[in-house]
DNA sequence: TGAACTATTGGTAGCGCTAACGGTAGCGCC
DNA sequence: GGCGCTACCGTTAGCGCTACCAATAGTTCA
């Protein structure tokens, strides 16, 4: 183990001054090529490697940026990381995840953990938080960014879908399609805003028609291909006589496509089926599935772009960006 | 925005001393309920949040867990990321994640990320790494565990399987199930050094029995569902008799399945098929499919555990956690 | 030649918080 | 009263680094 070597240690190897080394670190100017060189040669020997908090303190400066998400375990999030990440990529700043397991108190905390290291900004999924997270995001004073969702009130800038829009798009298509007695399945269903939204602009839309929800299946856990299957049956044990179920997500379709096959049912004639999120996962099934686009990479690069462009502009006037749902049809609709 | 509250601002509004504010603030004994319960009520009010960077620092403390995982979008990290938080949940230690992409210079870059931070611990997907990041971990103030493979050279604490062992004792099993005709399909195949090692033990177990490797496909890109069936297609066109393919990802496994389904193929009479890590995405499937379970949680559990007990505890000797890969015969061998 | 520059280096003073220790008050006891 | 407690609170001195300015040497130019 190390012996707790500092910049003043490397400083007297190299023969300079802490500040010059401290420079020469850093790719500061002001530093000579060959007093740089051997600074880094020393350091590289003796595995120096710098103590970024007093770094982070001194400079008042830090090159975080803090991803808040409910969870890491479908593809949904990971792939708005990437967006931000190469987004991130040409500038100083690096990504630090949060995961809050869609539960308002762990949010807080997660927020409230963030903001105790001042990053340079803070990304976080969904309109809805509780009153002392909202307080905290309004006062940060680093650039906020909620992603996600539009629909709703943001503390701060914001990029994301409509999830009323995509529900009520989705009811137009099947509507179009001829289908009638329809159905819903939704997981995560009292935590996860999104997906409810997305349910409230279907039903609504519905309606519209004259047409109503004919059934749902909420389900409080997660959505996995094997839940996907099961409320499938258990929905269709109940009303029989429906012809489509939109899901909360494709991972739920799929499943949903997987009772079809166990049971020979026939997809979209017996039953026709529509996810969300165009999952890599639907790529490579026998068949193509409904599902709507959220643009979730692009979601993640505009978040982070507004962060870099907003570090140190304070109180700039709050940006949101609204990107439009993508609807694909495959052949199960 | 925040004009910048510090901890002698709210301790000046509750009429007490800067220590005391923070021994209130931190839950440090030596402080009355009565003065603490102020000094709370204060900070809440005025929304303070603490500076870490600059709390870290004073007490060389720093409540954070350094984990540096090759990708998030497969649920294999993700899963071994949740049994670390489970574990540390007890504790006031946060994980933080960092992703390197399957890339050496990437993951050099990340531990250095990390341990500039100077976290009370660093856990480290796999054995394989460049010269400057085994310094790095070599030369840590802090415990480092480096978690999934056992089946080499650990710098530190381990927490893992054998990949040798997991591939030997699926060919024994395809072996004993009669299949002659094997082949192999991985993907990241250069990068993904487990993947490597089980088809090297796969191999051998195979020559030990007098069968060659029938075939094999090595493909750089990531595993989905889409290659997988992708490279089944490639690979049977190539080799048409083969009886057996095993692949490197139940991910790949599922895309053979859906090759099979697609092409009128029956599993497993005219094709067996087995994958690895028992993802949740086997569950639910009209069929289940042999693999292998990494018991990915528990090393993540296991591998916090070694963080918590070796805190401060700097040169114990390293201790290495070898768990069975268990493998899972299904309908699919 | 000397003033005015540029390039490079060093010293000083914190950043915002906490460890460590030093008080002070209140109590019980002999 | 004085001693030894316990409970609480304050003062001092940094943590390891960097911003900010000053200083020095080497050049250039009028």
């Amino acid at each position: 183990m190390g012996k707790k070597l500092l910049l003043k240690d490397i400083a007297r190897l190299a023969g300079v001054s802490e500040m010059t080394a401290s420079r020469a670190m850093r790719g500061a100017p002001d530093v000579s090529d060959a007093t740089k060189r051997k600074v880094e040669d020393i350091a590289k020997q003796v595995g120096y490697v710098p103590n970024r908090i007093a770094g982070a303190l001194a400079s008042q400066k830090v090159n975080l940026v803090g991803v808040v998400v409910p969870s890491l375990s479908s593809s949904v999030f990971p792939e708005v990381l990437s967006g931000i990440s190469a987004a991130l990529k040409p500038t100083p700043m690096k990504p630090v995840i949060g995961v809050t397991g869609y539960d308002p108190d762990e949010e807080e905390e997660v927020i409230r953990e963030m903001l105790s290291w001042r990053p340079s900004g803070l990304i976080v999924a969904g309109l809805e938080h509780g009153e002392a997270s909202r307080r905290m995001l309004a006062a940060a004073d680093c650039p906020v960014v909620e992603i996600m969702d539009t629909d709703g009130d943001p503390v701060a800038h914001c990029v994301g879908i409509s999830h009323l829009q995509a529900g009520r798009d989705m009811a137009v298509m099947m509507l179009e399609r001829g289908y009638r007695r329809i159905g819903f399945i939704g997981t995560k269903m009292p935590q996860d805003f999104r997906a409810e939204k997305r349910l409230k602009g279907f039903v609504e839309a519905l309606n519209a028609a004259g047409v109503d929800l004919a059934g749902e299946e909420l389900y409080a856990g997660v959505s996995s291909i094997e839940n996907g299957r099961r409320l499938t049956e258990q929905l269709l044990a109940r009303i029989p006589d429906l012809d489509c179920i939109y899901y909360s997500s494709d991972v739920m379709s799929v499943g949903a496509y997987m009772h079809c096959l166990a049971s020979g049912m026939s997809i979209p004639n017996d039953l026709a089926i529509a996810g969300f999120n165009s999952l890599d996962l639907l790529k490579g099934l026998p068949m193509t599935l409904a599902t709507t686009d959220a643009h979730r990479f692009e979601i993640g690069e505009k978040a982070a772009g507004i962060i870099i462009e907003f570090t140190d502009q304070a109180d700039a006037p709050c940006q949101m960006i609204r990107l439009d749902p993508t609807l694909t049809l495959g052949q199960s609709l």
